[in-house]
DNA sequence: GCCATCCATACCCGGGCGGTATCGGTCCGG
DNA sequence: CCGGACCGATACCGCCCGGGTATGGATGGC
C-alpha cells in the first residue's frame, strides 16, 4: 500500500462522501473511486458500502481507518524528523517540547532554564498548542517531547516519565457560588457550575456541536471564563495563570492530575535523552 | 513520501549498497539511484554520503532510517490487520497471539482455555517467533497481542499488563560445573558457564557473526545446551520445559525477569479488550 | 415523473517509473 | 603506472498508471 492510498481512504472515510473527498485532495471524484475500488481489491476487502446515496465503513474499513491515521502520521513524523535532522550541523539538531498554551508555564521555563545551562544542551524550540494536539504533534514528528496531563491526554503510546502529580480544581468566574466554598466534589460537577463546558478545535480545525463557547486559546478561554460564559478543570498550579475575574476552587473526589514528559518510543536522539533526565532529576 | 521510497530507502541503508539494495528490491539500480536522489532533493536533506566504493549514512538519514521502519511497520500492520478483519463475519475477526517459541507454554495455555469460556470468545491464533520477533510482529500487525519478557524485549510504544514476576535462571546441560552450586550472580555470567550464548536470526533471518551456534527455535536450542555447546538466561518456570541433559541454575543480583502482556496502543478491538481483561484478573 | 445527487465506468493524455547503455571516478593487481 | 573491476550517476526510451473529462446508472425528493 502506498501512502497516497491510504492519504485517499482516510479523506472518504473521514467524509462518507467521494466527492466531497476528492475536492479536500485536490483531485476529481472518477479517480477517487477508482483508487478506493483497487485498493479494495487488492486488499480482497470491502472498506466501504455505498448505495448512490450514502457510504458508510464497514468492519475491516475501520481497522483501516484507525491504521491508516497511524501509519500516516508516521510517515509524517519521518518526513519532518528528517528534514529537522537535515537543517541543523551534525549531532546538534534542535529539540521541540510540545505544550499546553499556557499551562504548566512555570514549570516549562524551569525545566528550559535547568537544560539550558547543561553541557552539549541543543536549541530547544516550544511549540504551543491546545488541549488533545501535543499527542498528535509527537505522532506526526512536530514535537519531539511533550507535557501531557493524565489521565486528561491519551499516554498510549509512548515512554513516559512523571514530574508532578496534584489535585485538580475548577477555575470559574469570580464572583461564582462555588468560590465561596472550599472544594466541590467531581459527582456535582457539570451542574454545580451552571456554565457549559468550552468546545475546543478538533485534529482537522473544526468544532463540534455543543452549547459551550469555542475557544482555541488560553487567555480567551480565562476572558470567557472570567466573564461567565465557561469554566474549566485543570491541575491547581493553573490557579497561578489565573489572574483578574478567575478564581481556582479545589475538586475532590477526582483522580490526581499527573503532569508528565512524553516522548516517541522509537527516538533515538541523545539531546532527548538528556533532555528528559534533566527533567526528572530535578 | 510514498512507502515506496521509503523501502527503498532502507534497503539501501540497510545494505549500504546500491546495487546489492536494488537486487533486494527487484529493481535495476539506475532508478533506485535517481529515487533516492529524488527523495533527497525532495527533502532538502542529504541522507547518504557516497563515493564511488562507499556508501554511508548522515545524521539525517540515520534519523530517517529509524522513523521508516517504524512507518513501513505500521502501513504492514494496516495492511495485515485490514486484511484479516475482511476474512471473518462481522464483529468475529480473531485474534494473534505472539509467544516465544516454547517460552511460557503453562502460562498460555492456561490463558487460551480461560478465555476460550469466555462469552463472545473469539478465535485466538497463536504465532509462534523466535526472541526479539514478537515486538516486531505486534509492531507490524502479524500479532494483535503478544507475550513478552522485560527486560529482555523492548516494551516501548506498546500497552501492558504484567503476568507474572520471577527470578531467572540459566539452563545448562547436565553434569555442569555450575549445577553443584545453588546459584549463579550475574557478575559471573559469561564466564562462569564457559560456552558462548545462542546466536538468533535479527529482523532479516541473517545471523550476525559470533562464537555462539546459529539456533532458530527452541528444540534446537535445548538439544544443544543438552550437548553442552551453549546455555540460556530464562525465567525459572522455563526450568519446566528443560527436560532431559538440562538443568537450571537461579541466578543471583539480577533484575526479576517480568512476563507480560503487550498489544498495540491504537488497537480498539472489543476481543482483545477482552482476552485482556481475562488475562489479568487470574 | 422529472430532476438533482452521487458513485461508477469509459476513454484519453501525460508524467513518472523502470528498463538498458554508458560514463566517470576509485581502488587494486601486476 | 596502467588496465580492469567495481560502483554510483547520467542519458535516454518505452510503457504503465494516475489524473483529467464525459457520461452512465441508480436513488431519493419534490
Amino acid at each position: 500500500m502506498e501512502t497516497r492510498e491510504l492519504r485517499y481512504f482516510v479523506a472518504v472515510a473521514e467524509e462518507l462522501h467521494f466527492g466531497r473527498a476528492a475536492e479536500r485532495l485536490g483531485i476529481a471524484q472518477p479517480p477517487l473511486s477508482r483508487a478506493i475500488g483497487q485498493l479494495e481489491r487488492r486488499l480482497g476487502a470491502q472498506l466501504l458500502e455505498r448505495t448512490s446515496r450514502s457510504v458508510s465503513l464497514t468492519d475491516a474499513g475501520s481497522v483501516l481507518l484507525a491504521e491508516a491515521r497511524a501509519a500516516l502520521d508516521a510517515v509524517a513524523a519521518a518526513e519532518r524528523r528528517t528534514r529537522r535532522a537535515a537543517q541543523a550541523p551534525s549531532g546538534r539538531a534542535g529539540l521541540v517540547l510540545g505544550s499546553k498554551a499556557g499551562a504548566a508555564n512555570e514549570l516549562v521555563a524551569k525545566l528550559l532554564a535547568a537544560y539550558a545551562v547543561e553541557p552539549d544542551a541543543v536549541e530547544v524550540d516550544v511549540l504551543l498548542l491546545g488541549p488533545g494536539q501535543q499527542e498528535q504533534a509527537l505522532r506526526d514528528g512536530r514535537a519531539d517531547v511533550a507535557i501531557l496531563h493524565a489521565p486528561w491526554d491519551d499516554v498510549a503510546g509512548f515512554d513516559t516519565e512523571v514530574l508532578v502529580v496534584e489535585d485538580p480544581a475548577v477555575l470559574v468566574q469570580a464572583g461564582h457560588p462555588l468560590t465561596a466554598r472550599d472544594a466541590v466534589d467531581l459527582t456535582e460537577l457539570p451542574e454545580a457550575v451552571g456554565v457549559p463546558a468550552p468546545r475546543w478545535p478538533d485534529r482537522e480545525g473544526r468544532y463540534a456541536e455543543g452549547p459551550g463557547p469555542e475557544v482555541h486559546d488560553v487567555t480567551q478561554l480565562l476572558q470567557l471564563i472570567a466573564l461567565g460564559r465557561t469554566y474549566l478543570v485543570a491541575p491547581v498550579s493553573a490557579a497561578t495563570l489565573a489572574g483578574e475575574g478567575v478564581v481556582a476552587v479545589p475538586v475532590t473526589g477526582a483522580p490526581p492530575v499527573t503532569t508528565l514528559l512524553a516522548w516517541p518510543p522509537q527516538s533515538r536522539s541523545v539531546a532527548l535523552a538528556r533532555f528528559v533526565r534533566v527533567a526528572t532529576l530535578r
